[in-house]
RNA sequence: GGGCGGUUACCCAAGUGGCCAAAGGGGGCUGACUGUAAAUCAGCUGGCAAAAGCCUUCGGAGGUUCGAAUCCUUCACCGCCCA
């Protein structure tokens, strides 16, 4: 039960003991669990925070579990309201299928590909009548949802709650019947759809409710809200070793610990042993980041690449050195600093290029640049901010 | 179906004929500090322009006016109340 957040302690413990009621019962049937997670198709870019179900799942796999990755082809056109205050933006049916593909790719970098079963959930829900909707809905009240805080404050604000997005909960807890799921992962946003929804659905139609996993959250990079990639605060998996790990440093102390826990393979001890260090000052928590950093790009890269990353943060950000990788700009005649800028794709506009001179945010090899229109004076290396370079070279070069 | 209210920049939100590129907050960016942490301080945050200034933007379209985010018409969408 590592990283496991239930918000109730004895929902914890029912849904601790029914876990071991259940793995008697199979070991006896001699079958493995049905363990399965949905995962919404609506980006293909992939960040950590969708990995902490996977990570479980694996944990599954690894103890000879049958895994099922299902897809939310279905459940997607409508869009989970369940982590958001607001309506979602309904996909198409091309879109989730584009999506799907990429999404599945990606997930073997935590999953065991032999072992994972790939499902689309339009398989059933596509095949449901509206009798059987109404059947399924019957099993639920409105006074249910108005109670979920996500509706609830759409309700108090006065904002629209569309009839429809309350049939995700009732589609989910379909698929768990559909599956005949003994288990079933998700994050905390997924509390209700897992265990009110999946659990009355399946026993309304006879079946053994399924037993919920309900994980923590990953927080952004701003360490606050739930990693998005709308709110730009995610980590995609397929960030450049050197990226990954400059974003993994930019998390804040404070939501290190639930890094620790929810995307590293570490176990509960080796934690705690870095949790003590830390709390009794043994440990300087920028160390403990650059383990964690390592640690999460050495799983979706390689250590060799996880160690030259290190190398390049220690340079760059520690010494304030250059990177030793970089876009370059072929320098054009007559160009100004403004142009490069420009060009170079440092800034989106000239005036911005314009504000960021006049705050000193522009350096040409360590000299700050002070007059934006002056023809670009020398090649080398651009510099805007702390974080973005531009090696401005010469024609042939 | 009827009545009322609403739609403003990335988000929230003020503005109800000129002083509005549009208050305030959040977010973001830059600088100082630093451990690319937190906290703090200062500045910036539509585009073009060296600048004066010009251009585009306040749900869409049209109109009134010397002048509109603000007034009128119409269309779309949302909320509330009544049915």
């Amino acid at each position: 039960m590592q990283g496991t957040e239930y918000g109730d302690e004895e929902l914890k413990q029912a849904m601790a003991t029914e876990l071991r009621e259940r793995l008697l019962e199979a070991e006896k049937e001699n079958r493995p669990l049905r363990v399965y997670c949905g995962f919404d198709p609506r980006t293909s870019d992939l960040h950590l925070g969708h990995t902490v179900p996977m990570r479980k799942l694996r944990q599954f796999q690894e103890l000879g579990h049958q895994v099922t990755f299902l897809v939310g082809s279905y459940t997607s056109l409508i869009g989970d309201p369940s982590d958001k205050d607001k309506l979602r933006p309904q996909l198409s049916s091309e879109e989730v299928a584009q999506n799907a593909q990429t999404y599945a790719e990606q997930a073997y970098k935590v999953l065991d590909k032999q072992k994972t079963l790939i499902r689309y959930n339009a398989e059933w829900l596509s095949e449901l009548s509206f009798a059987e909707l109404i059947n399924l809905a019957s099993n639920f009240t409105l006074q249910q949802f108005l109670t979920r805080e996500n509706f609830r404050l759409r309700w108090e604000n006065g904002d629209p709650i569309y009839l429809h997005e309350t049939f995700y909960a009732l589609m989910q807890g379909y698929d768990a019947f559909a599956m005949r799921t003994d288990v079933q992962v998700g994050g905390t946003d997924q509390l209700f759809n897992i265990v009110t929804a999946a659990r009355k659905v399946m026993a309304f139609f006879g079946e053994k409710p399924n037993v919920a996993i309900i994980l923590g959250i990953l927080p952004g990079t701003d360490g606050e809200v739930k990693m998005s990639k709308s709110l730009g605060n995610h980590i995609p998996l397929l960030a450049s070793p050197e990226d990954m790990y400059g974003k993994v440093m930019s998390v804040p102390d404070k939501a290190m610990g639930q890094f620790f826990r929810l995307v590293t393979r570490w176990t509960p001890v080796e934690i705690s042993e870095i949790e003590s260090g830390l709390a009794d000052g043994s440990l300087h928590p920028r160390d403990a980041k650059m383990k964690l950093a390592s640690e999460i790009v050495a799983i979706y890269h390689s250590v060799e690449k996880a160690a030259a990353a290190e190398a390049h943060f220690v340079r760059v950000f520690q010494q304030g050195d250059i990177p030793a990788e970089m876009p370059s700009y072929v320098l054009l005649e007559n160009q100004s600093v403004l142009d490069v800028l420009v060009a170079g794709h440092l800034v989106a506009s000239k005036s911005e290029g314009r504000r960021l001179i006049e705050q000193n945010g522009v350096r040409l090899d360590g000299e700050t640049l002070k007059d934006p229109n002056q023809i670009f004076p020398s090649l080398g290396v651009l510099q805007v901010g702390k974080r973005r370079f531009l090696r401005v070279v010469a024609e042939n070069h």
